[in-house]
DNA sequence: TTACAATGTGAGTATATAATCACATAGTAA
DNA sequence: TTACTATGTGATTATATACTCACATTGTAA
């Protein structure tokens, strides 16, 4: 592959991993987990502005990892693609290795 | 679990997402997958100034993405868990989800 | 010691992102 | 029609991030 598609691919993956980057969208991504939610109850769940939602929501569905569909007034949400949730497991051992570091670190004190 | 833990928790998967969510630092662990690498190998090896590396790479420390080791003049970094690659294999399903819609769209003309 | 090489960091600037408010739009229902 | 509800968007501001340059630090080697 020569390296400009290197480069783009690169920066595919970036835009998906930065969709996900952020407190309030993960918090929604945990949500949708559960099956699709309108833009309502997904800004009352997790507690912010609607409008600030909406633009998260847009982020994510522009990055592929949400899709959408309208009934009456209501825009409702869902994961795309299930895999994402791949990525929680993945973060999570991260997470647990730096538990597990801050435990070995305390023990020598 | 209460909600401020997982709100905590939320902002710890946030950072590791972050710390990978950009074009310079995937293209540095798709680099780190072969094998450890010093600063001064990534910089050129991926292009670009050695300052802007070595801040990148401490971003992902401190996410626990990378560690290191000093040897004489060198600092070498590598993958702190390798679990890291399988964000990728999640992130690539998300995109070939995204080139089949486009496909499909394109056949719609 | 001096000179050099690899890395990290402070300061400044440019750009991107997040949040809020006010308002526009679109569907619903009386 | 009018009034209402759910959502999205423009404009603004605040904050975070990325990059560059110059310089400090640290180890090496003459």
């Amino acid at each position: 592959m020569p390296d400009n598609n290197k480069q783009r691919l690169f920066e595919k993956q970036a835009e998906v991993a930065k969709a996900i980057a952020h407190p309030l969208r993960i918090a929604i991504i945990h949500f949708l987990k559960d099956g699709e939610q309108c833009v309502c109850d997904i800004a009352e769940r997790v507690g912010s502005e609607r409008s600030n939602i909406s633009r998260h929501l847009s982020v994510m569905v522009k990055a592929g990892v949400l899709e959408y569909r309208k009934e009456g007034l209501k825009v409702i949400y869902k994961l795309k693609c299930v895999c994402i949730l791949d990525f929680f497991s993945c973060v999570t051992d991260v997470l647990k290795q730096q538990a597990k570091d801050n435990e070995r670190l305390l023990k020598a004190l």
